[in-house]
DNA sequence: GTTCGCGTCGCTGTATACAAGCTGTATACA
DNA sequence: TGTATACAGCTTGTATACAGCGACGCGAAC
């Protein structure tokens, strides 16, 4: 979605907002008016404006006529609907990724490399650099993904639901055991990807999905007056 | 997507363009300077400026950076794009929409005054009226399906896609035989739905879908010159 | 005749002033 | 004491002025 030629004061505002939402700086809930927006970013309210609607269009920020923007909020159904359209639309772009990487050794020499990465990171003792190394190296992941995708449509939806993603990750405190059986997961799908094999692809891929969400509602009923207190 | 209570110029601006775009009114590729829309509009360009951001959003504008915006070109790919992820997306939907009419009552109602409808229509000779009327119908039962659609995200996304949906099909001239068929086909919809039978009612989605894009295809082909002789 | 450079014009990007609506509080009245 | 109403302060919605980039055309040089 963001390309890099962000330049106007409208994308610098729009892609610094998006990420304080995506790394939980901002909390959901919080309001965001535009006044205090131009303070603190030093745009006039026209860019600062512009920046607010297309957060609203991508689903993190909830815009009321007259009254002003927050960060938007997040259910429990909220987790439950993404992570179901994720199920439906992922398998279908993994697939797409499957026949491109056939068709394109640049690609498979890509996902090769960062096969042999989660293979080195399983070998790793548990840390907070090893998590956040897997982290990094899941959303390039997931990019490739995105980017192998042939379907103009299909892509531009998954990567708006992306900083959703990230926002629960960033929000919910995600237990080192899920990490290492979602590196297992990362490898399965690497291994089915590159066997030309989109069926089990899909498949993995699914479970990974399943897997995720499983995670996060464990950990969102956990911890009391934890982050995602906000639940409506 | 659209709520009722566009009441902002900038509502009012994006509603009219939207529906000028839908029906082939304004051709893709037309330029949409901010000043000219300024005249034709009376609002003044901050409304219109936002208009025309909320349609490049929808895809239903190309936004070139300090140069300008377009209509948006439809080109055989993006035609061939647009039908794929509709089959990814409502058969998933009316799966939901089928589970919840076995749910409620009053929206198997809906269904089924909506399946008489079609069943009337079916009954009717071809003309410029019957066709018009099928058009109507059909779109409120996209819009039921829409509604009745559980997921958040599934639900907007497929909102988002119909003017694109809709403008195909006032660029190109659909031919009075496809309506036959495209009659049967929602009937079929309806009984499955009704059956509360998801599977049936997926598979018939898919098969009216197939249906529709061949049809646009075959009448793009045809028509040298004709309104999509803007294709890429 | 062709190509390169420069200037003008029009457009978008930005800032800001003004208008109008909503919320919450304080006060007056029953 | 409870309720209703008016007002104050904030918010967003809109208009418009200004700045700066880009496209296009004209002219000059090769």
């Amino acid at each position: 979605m963001t390309t890099v030629t962000d330049v106007s004061k409208a994308d610098l505002v729009h892609r610094r907002l998006k990420e304080e939402i995506e790394l939980g700086e901002l909390a959901p809930g919080t309001p965001l008016s535009e006044l205090s927006l131009v303070e603190r970013t030093g745009a006039s309210r026209t860019p600062v404006r512009e920046a607010l609607r297309r957060l609203a269009a991508e689903g993190l920020v909830d815009l009321v006529p007259r009254q002003g923007a927050r960060v938007s909020r997040v259910s429990l159904q909220s987790v439950r609907d993404l992570f179901d359209f994720r199920s439906l639309l992922e398998p279908a772009a993994i697939r797409q990724a499957t026949e491109a990487a056939a068709a394109d050794a640049g690609l498979r020499r890509e996902f090769t490399a960062m096969r042999t990465e989660f293979a080195r990171l399983a070998r790793r003792a548990p840390s907070q650099a090893r998590s956040r190394a897997f982290y990094e190296l899941a959303d390039r992941f997931d990019w490739a993904i995105i980017g192998a995708t042939r379907n103009e449509h299909l892509r531009r939806t998954i990567a708006e639901l992306r900083p959703h993603t990230a926002r629960l990750r960033n929000l919910s405190h995600v237990d080192p055991q899920r990490i290492e059986v979602s590196v297992e997961e990362h490898l399965s799908m690497c291994d089915a990807l590159l066997a030309g094999d989109a069926d089990a692809a899909a498949e993995a891929i699914a479970e990974h999905l399943t897997g995720s969400l499983e995670t996060i509602f464990r950990n969102l009923a956990r911890g009391p007056g934890d982050a995602l207190d906000v639940l409506q």
